[in-house]
DNA sequence: CGTTAAACGGATGACACATTCCATTTACGG
DNA sequence: CCGTAAATGGAATGTGTCATCCGTTTAACG
């Protein structure tokens, strides 16, 4: 592979990085050659599709996700392993808008994301059963309150913009305190709300 | 005016309020003309653009959470009337799509809204100030952490499709019970989250 | 019944975007 | 240095989606 071919494929991959932190994963291709100074016939040289480029550019967050979670899992202290495992994913999406929020819900199917997919529930399921048995966390939590504390941080990312981090962490405090185990009344049960369910891109007519 | 356009005028309210209940803001006018049992033409001859239809089509519910942040001033309970007038604006996201979660996003220069608006967050102020001073509130919620649950509560409206009432409600009542005094770590400063800077809508290049 | 507002269906035109063609440039092995 | 294949850029191409409007037909109402 010629040098210079190999430089521009990095310049891509940045540019569609930070495009996508910031814009979220709309942006169109042409604007992201366009940022790595490449015309996109170029960009179309390296990645055969839209999708291609979307794949390889969010390989390395969502293995970070997955890190994430093994981490806390690891951890002796189970709620610790919970907040900080929440904690980290929360800031990803609040650091890198295209993440998370537009990955997981515009691209259920891109990757091989469904095995990863329940690997990560089956790792969550057992963190939430241990944080419940150390009784730092309240028996009426459900493990699909995960998805909802996503799809909340979600939300606040999408709309704060310029202070997602900050917004985001707030909301995540403020959760992670009703999350505690101890002063609270109970919850009704919670609604059935599986990732895999999440935002099927709104079908047309 | 003709009995035929009155009525189908109607036919029109209804099935754009329907139609963006249940699909959000961006349902084509196509779509609702075709809904509403009339050609999009018929459609203009009523409301002349877009924006003028859906400025009708959402002003009884402005009304509504106008009317409900009056009710909840009007408690003598002011931390029930602070849930009050929360779970009600919550539940009006959750059922129906289109509104706040596209309304207030994008279209903040829609109709007199900035008047309403002023009234709106000096009411939730006084709300705020009242619930604190009964000690019900903790010390350190901030007015801008409702702007905060409005934008949770609409990414888990936007991601959760068929059961977004029942989420959103788990989503508030966790949210309510962190934010009742007492029982919780102290917070840190909130980042400034006003209303008017929410989620301009992404400007394209 | 005639008049005329109202409705209809099918344009029209604009826009945004993914993807490709082909002439030109450039890296780099010899 | 030079020749050549690889790489590139710029301008198309093609598609899809929409808001909005035109000329004709329908039917309400006096």
């Amino acid at each position: 592979m010629r040098a210079d071919a190999r430089h521009n494929r990095e310049r891509i991959l940045r540019a569609a990085r930070e495009a996508y932190a910031v814009r979220g994963i709309d942006v169109p291709v042409t604007t992201i050659a366009r940022r790595a100074g490449v015309a996109a016939a170029t960009l179309y040289r390296h990645f055969p599709t839209r999708a291609a480029l979307i794949n390889e550019a969010f390989a390395e967050q969502f293995a970070h996700c997955v890190a994430a979670l093994d981490e806390a899992l690891a951890d002796p202290d189970p709620w610790r392993g919970f907040c900080s495992v929440i904690e980290k994913v929360c800031a990803m999406q609040a650091t890198d808008r295209g993440f998370t929020g537009a990955f997981l819900t515009q691209f259920p199917d891109a990757i091989d994301y469904d095995s990863e997919r329940t690997r990560a529930e089956d790792g969550i399921a057992e963190l939430v059963r241990r944080a419940k048995d150390t009784g730092q966390l309240r028996e009426d939590f459900d493990p699909t309150d995960i998805t909802l504390l996503l799809l909340a941080n979600c939300g606040v990312v999408e709309g704060s913009q310029q202070v997602s981090p900050a917004a985001s962490r707030r909301l995540v405090t403020y959760l992670l305190q009703s999350f505690r185990a101890g002063h609270a009344e109970p919850l009704a049960p919670p609604a059935p709300l599986e990732l895999h369910q999440i935002h099927q891109p709104a079908r047309r007519h």
